[in-house]
DNA sequence: ACTTTGACTATAA
DNA sequence: GTTATAGCCAAAG
């Protein structure tokens, strides 16, 4: 079975639960292109449209900027669908990151021992 | 088959 | 905290 790496990126994507972010190294090690965090943005530029919907406003970047705002319909989209699932944003940046940050590797562990 | 790109990250100064 | 630089790798052109 072939797997596209952007296929991985996208379920992985999906899992982020809702009030929750992730950085786009975590996915990359998570699906094994551990090196390769700038490709996984790469593949989120091109989520829209791509069906079941990818929560790409979940993931940031490392210090939890929202470096891919511009990438939106608009420029505050982003921000707002974060608040919208209680996440506070100030200066394009998620407040307390590092609570909200959800690992990958850890929602895989959890379900392959489930 | 080669070059460019990208919503990144780690490190150093 | 900042800027600069290099590494990284799959996909697109």
């Amino acid at each position: 079975m072939d797997i596209d790496v952007q296929e991985s990126v996208f379920q992985i994507v999906r899992l982020i639960p809702k009030g929750r972010v992730t950085s786009y190294g975590a996915i990359a090690q998570c699906i094994g292109t551990k090196q390769s965090s700038r490709y996984v943005g790469w593949v989120l530029a091109h989520s829209h449209g791509v069906l079941p919907a990818v929560p790409a406003h979940r993931v940031v970047n490392r210090i939890g900027l929202l470096t891919g705002k511009h990438h939106f319909d608009t420029p505050t989209l982003m921000q707002e669908l974060l608040e919208a699932e209680g996440i506070r944003v100030v200066g394009d940046r998620v407040s307390e990151f590092a609570v909200l940050f959800w690992n990958p590797m850890q929602e895989i562990y959890y379900e392959n021992n489930l």
